[in-house]
DNA sequence: GTCTATACAGTGATAGAC
DNA sequence: GTCTATCACTGTATAGAC
């Protein structure tokens, strides 16, 4: 049987579902092989610096697509819809808690001197793009920055309590309830 | 050198504090013998379970203080005073923010699976002793359950923006926060 | 009760055949 | 570009001296 072409970006989300539900150090070689159907040798001809370099790739497409789906729609576009899209965007991305954010994760241990500017520079613009599209909706900056903070700090307790209750609907719950705050 | 006398007891916070730092998988037995300054047959000695005893007995020591200090009060004190001092411990418990919540890490990644019970049994102690308490304060029970959730999920959240942004007031922040949200 | 020595599986990583 | 074979090392765990 001779593998078909396959190509780095078609490894890199196999890569973030191990890294994601694995951890840093949790996701070793041997998982990634059987995750991807990639041997050592393949992964390490795409990505020569190792499983760091795999999850930098990881932590550079989940940046990107958070650009592309939640940032910049919500430092462009009309807030109240971009605000909107950003919940819609999250509750499937995050597919309603059972997915964790492997940002947040990554924060967490010392996983976190790894990557220190990749994990600070998600989250701040996070924040920033929220408070901009909140300020232009007509709040004072002081106000939008803490409901901003707020809100992507609720995104984030929200996937611990979903996994470590497992209860299925706390998270889109806890959306609503998020969304509503904004509001005030 | 003679080691001095050293319980079990003792060696709880250290272990702790290694897997609150470095994670489950992260926490190697090197790093924990360098940590407790006990060598691994002591370590063995007193957890004949390997690592996955010492978590045990780390999740049930965490469990116990917030027992004690944060879920009694909040289900037996008056709901003014326990609410308060619920804020109170919390910011101190987790230093402002620089100390992670060990139970809401390990729900993250696959550890959650190691010890799902506990993981369950703490948080879900919490959002029932804080509603419990807001109800007694007058709120009607499905308001309390909500407002119980949001304030623990908020508090796990902030825990991981600290992390993530190294912005050492966003704990203290984001707890007087979620203490306002409270009230309404 | 504490330690050192050791077993042995699994780790990340590399070399080289195809 | 993909694989297998192998490396040196570290992982958890155990045995046994003191």
């Amino acid at each position: 049987m001779v593998k078909t072409v396959f190509e780095k970006s078609d490894a890199i989300p196999l890569l973030a579902e191990a890294f994601r539900e694995l951890g840093y150090e949790g996701a070793t070689l041997s998982s990634i092989t059987a995750r991807t159907g990639l041997s050592k040798g393949s992964l390490y001809h795409f990505f020569p610096g190792g499983k760091e370099e795999m999850a930098e790739a990881v932590l550079d497409h989940v940046d990107c697509w958070f650009i592309a789906h939640v940032f910049q729609p919500l430092e462009e576009e009309e807030p109240g819809a971009a605000i909107a899209g950003m919940w819609q965007a999250v509750d499937a991305y995050f597919r309603a808690g059972q997915r964790v954010c492997l940002i947040g994760a990554f924060a967490l241990d010392e996983t976190r001197d790894r990557f220190p500017q990749a994990i600070n520079r998600y989250f701040v613009r996070w924040i920033s793009a929220l408070a901009g599209a909140l300020i232009r909706a007509g709040k004072d900056e002081k106000t939008a920055t803490q409901l901003a903070e707020h809100a992507v700090l609720g995104i984030q307790g929200a996937l611990v309590l979903t996994r470590a209750t497992a209860d299925g609907k706390l998270f889109t719950r806890a959306l609503e309830r998020l969304a509503a705050v904004l509001e005030i």
